[in-house]
DNA sequence: GAGTTTGAAACT
DNA sequence: CAGTTTCAAACTC
């Protein structure tokens, strides 16, 4: 490439330099005595063998990426800088969805050259338009991958990153490629603007194509996954090949598969955003390929999905800028907002958790879908933490369900906290788990069926909700909605998904803070570990990726000053353990309700029955902890009266009553029917049959449950307890059955964590209003509880836990 | 949609 | 630690 020519111009100035008088006078002061030049060329002649461009380019887009940021602040704190970053992620979603056609082919091969064509295609749109934020991140895995020790190989490294692309549903973590694209864009943009236009009328037009596309692919990736992960084996093994293109892998599909069926539409769909953008563009596109393109497009008249494609697929030959500039516009309006926010939201606290965990390591079939949150992070130039996946032998250990505090505290085991967050990724990103597991490598089935499962059993869940729309955030609903549509396409269906995203996006956290900046707690999508998006109505909002540092470092602020800051407000009783003590569960569970809040109420007039109450709120009883007067709390009363355990069944069913109001119950409701299902894990999920019995327990934990709104801290941080751990706050009562039986074991193993991580007065009730805060050492014991009870339901499924367990 | 109420969070 | 202030959600009209 150019490097051999830029070594050899350095290399001369450095002889010519050498041969100066200066230099030799110089020299003749030291008595070392200067080593010719030779060596220097031999540097960069080895640099040239690395020839890896994506090293040469790194740097640079490095320097880039500074400036980047700040145009991006300048953009981005406009609202519409957040969209445009979200398009960003779409269009890199879409972009998965092209892939994961691609990957239908069976044909690992093409799919290797398929992810080194996304590759390369970002190096390409780096070096010849020199856009820095496109170009930047990938350079940056690369480098990392590359260079840094920790990492075993590249093409872990880039095939996470595709990985995540390909994760259409995920576009979170394609986010900062997004905002990046969009950057860049800005003149292609403008080319474009036609097209753009063009293009967001045909989505107008078509509607739910996006979700069309997304169930399309993932159907697809269900059906193909064993092929996919045989590819992805492929990939890892194979050492990136920056060369590669996008195209050419395109091209190569093409012209081996005559494809039949799907394949064909698959590549149309491929293929066709190329296609689709040179012509827009009017550049030359290979003659055959386009003609062929068309015919397909033709026949699939309901392929809309072209613009999207086209934007997702982006043509690499060409400014993947413009294409992303184009397709972020026409993105923006397909994809609900939902699901493009709450991507953003929780991708960047889960890279920071990831930063923060240097030791995580992925291997595990489980982890599997970690790798692709990480590759999700990894884009964010996050992989410079990132282990290599194959390098942690931690897997085996139980992971602490962290919340980012926990992430801060310690290196956390790496599957838990990758299961965690994958639940969570699941949760909150639209993109259903089923496609992060789809793309791990190493996993093969398994770690697909396990997110298929998850998927499959949030569907289950959803469809009981279905006619009940909870209070869910949206996350859920969007994991749920992705679960649908992989099933699921009927119109209804589509509309009812609609629906529920539009109420999920309700029920999403927004905040309309005005003074707080939304980096106070405050604020709730703050307080939840989540980014504000657009439904915010928030002003001067840092609360934004853009404003990550600012952001990490109030969040760090504030933890200083209080640990559980960020911790659910709610906990489980098995989680709670810390206020309640783990054993007291049967005892607890005499207490109005098996969930209490973390430091309780201090309610005077509203007597605990509006939401300004969080115990009430959060769907829990008050407890001794509440310093609430006149408690009424129809989940359970302050002095106890309620929490018998028949006052807690009238309570849940008058909860059903309120909460259909409040948005509470519902939850309550699926975790019962969750429960169920788990007990027959067979039944309600469809697709993977063998795996249901681990995904159903773990569903449990994660992606069942559907915490209130308030309570449902969908940040990385706070999710990762709430989901996790604590999790299911509101979900509380549900448990009551599902917990009855799964704890039988895992309340045993509860009191031995006990004794290991809490401390002795944490046991029974941390009754002491001041204890609330007090908790700090409890909340990180606490999390680690908290797993264990998340723990607990997936021990019951995996042998090996139970032993890891008792350690603590 | 504006104004009020409420209680958590933040501050002193 | 207690009291006060600030803040934004929840609620009411």
């Amino acid at each position: 490439m150019d490097t051999p020519e830029k070594a050899t111009q350095i290399a001369t100035p450095l002889s010519k330099f050498e041969d100066s008088p200066v230099f030799n006078y110089i020299n003749s002061l030291s008595p070392i005595k200067p080593v010719k030049s030779i060596p220097i060329t031999q540097t960069f002649n080895s640099l040239n063998f690395s020839s890896l461009p994506s090293i040469f380019t790194s740097p640079h887009v490095i320097a880039h990426r500074e400036t980047r940021f700040l145009k991006r602040n300048n953009c981005s704190d406009s609202s519409k800088a957040g969209s445009s970053s979200e398009n960003g992620n779409k269009v890199c979603t879409d972009d998965g969805v092209a892939m994961d056609a691609s990957q239908l082919y069976d044909n690992s091969a093409q799919l290797q050259e398929n992810f080194d064509a996304g590759v390369s295609i970002e190096e390409d749109s780096v070096e010849p338009s020199g856009d820095s934020k496109f170009v930047i991140e990938l350079p940056r895995a690369l480098k990392y991958d590359c260079g840094s020790p920790g990492c075993s190989s590249t093409p872990c490294s880039v095939i996470e990153a595709n990985c995540v692309s390909e994760q259409a549903g995920t576009s979170a973590s394609v986010v900062p490629f997004v905002e990046k694209d969009s950057e860049n864009g800005s003149f292609e943009d403008e080319v474009h603007l036609q097209g753009a236009s063009q293009i967001e009328q045909k989505k107008e037009e078509v509607g739910c194509d996006w979700e069309s596309l997304i169930s399309d692919a993932q159907d697809l990736l269900i059906f193909h996954y064993p092929n996919e992960s045989e590819a992805f084996k492929g990939l890892i093994q194979k050492s990136m090949d920056p060369g590669a293109r996008f195209c050419t892998s395109l091209v190569t599909q093409f012209s081996q598969n005559d494809l039949s069926g799907e394949p064909k539409r698959q590549m149309v769909d491929s293929v066709g955003c190329s296609q689709h953008h040179e012509m827009m563009e009017g550049l030359s596109a290979q003659p055959g390929e386009t003609s062929e393109l068309k015919e397909i497009n033709e026949i699939e008249d309901n392929l809309v999905n072209d613009d999207l494609n086209n934007c997702l697929t982006g043509n690499p030959s060409e400014n993947v800028g413009d294409d992303v500039g184009v397709c972020v516009q026409a993105a923006c309006k397909r994809v609900p907002t939902l699901h493009r926010g709450m991507l953003r939201r929780c991708l960047d606290f889960e890279r920071v958790a990831r930063r923060k965990n240097l030791n995580d390591g992925s291997n595990c079939s489980s982890s599997i879908i970690l790798q692709s949150n990480e590759k999700i992070a990894s884009e964010d130039n996050q992989l410079e933490t990132l282990m290599p996946t194959s390098d942690s032998p931690r897997c085996i250990l139980p992971g602490i369900g962290l919340h980012l505090n926990a992430l801060t505290l310690a290196s956390l085991p790496s599957q838990d906290n990758k299961n965690f967050r994958l639940e969570i990724f699941s949760r909150q990103l639209s993109l259903p788990t089923s496609t992060a597991s789809i793309h791990s490598p190493e996993s093969g089935q398994e770690p697909v069926q396990d997110s298929l499962t998850s998927a499959a059993a949030e569907r289950d869940m959803v469809p009981v909700d279905d006619e009940v729309p909870l209070a869910e955030d949206a996350s859920q609903t969007s994991a749920y909605l992705v679960g649908e549509e992989s099933n699921l396409n009927s119109p209804k269906k589509k509309r009812r998904r609609m629906e529920l995203a539009g109420e999920s996006e309700s029920a999403c956290k927004r905040c309309n803070c005005k003074k707080s900046k939304c980096l106070k707690l405050y604020c709730e999508c703050f307080a939840a570990g989540v980014y504000c998006i657009e439904p915010c109505s928030c002003q001067d909002c840092f609360n934004k990726p853009i404003h990550e540092d600012t952001v990490l470092a109030t969040r760090k602020q504030i933890e200083s000053r209080n640990p559980l800051a960020f911790a659910p407000k709610v906990i489980r009783n098995s989680d709670s353990v810390p206020e309640h003590g783990l054993h007291l569960q049967d005892e607890s569970s005499k207490t109005p309700a098996s969930a209490r809040h973390k430091r309780g109420c201090n309610c005077k007039k509203s007597s605990c029955l509006k939401k300004y109450c969080e115990c009430y709120q959060g769907g829990v009883g008050c407890s001794i902890n509440c310093r609430c007067e006149g408690c009424k709390n129809t989940f359970g009363r302050k002095d106890g009266s309620a929490t018998i355990d028949t006052e807690a069944e009238h309570e849940e069913e008058e909860e059903s009553e309120t909460c259909e109001k409040s948005g509470v119950d519902p939850i309550l409701q699926r975790t019962e029917i969750s429960n169920n299902e788990e007990q027959n894990p067979g039944s309600a999920l469809p697709t993977t049959p063998l795996q249901f019995s681990r995904p159903l327990v773990q569903q449990p934990f994660s992606s069942k449950f559907k915490p209130p709104r308030s309570l449902l801290s969908i940040g990385s941080s706070t999710a990762f307890y709430t989901g996790l751990n604590y999790g299911k706050p509101s979900i509380i009562r549900s448990q009551p059955k599902f917990e009855k039986r799964l704890q039988t074991a895992p309340e045993e193993e509860m009191p031995e964590i006990l004794r290991g991580n809490s401390s002795p007065g944490s046991g029974v009730k941390t009754v002491s209003p001041n204890s609330k805060r007090v908790s700090p050492p409890n909340n990180v014991l606490g999390a680690s509880p908290s797993r264990r009870s998340g723990r607990k339901l997936i021990l019951q499924s995996i042998p090996s836990f139970p032993s890891l367990t008792p350690q603590y």
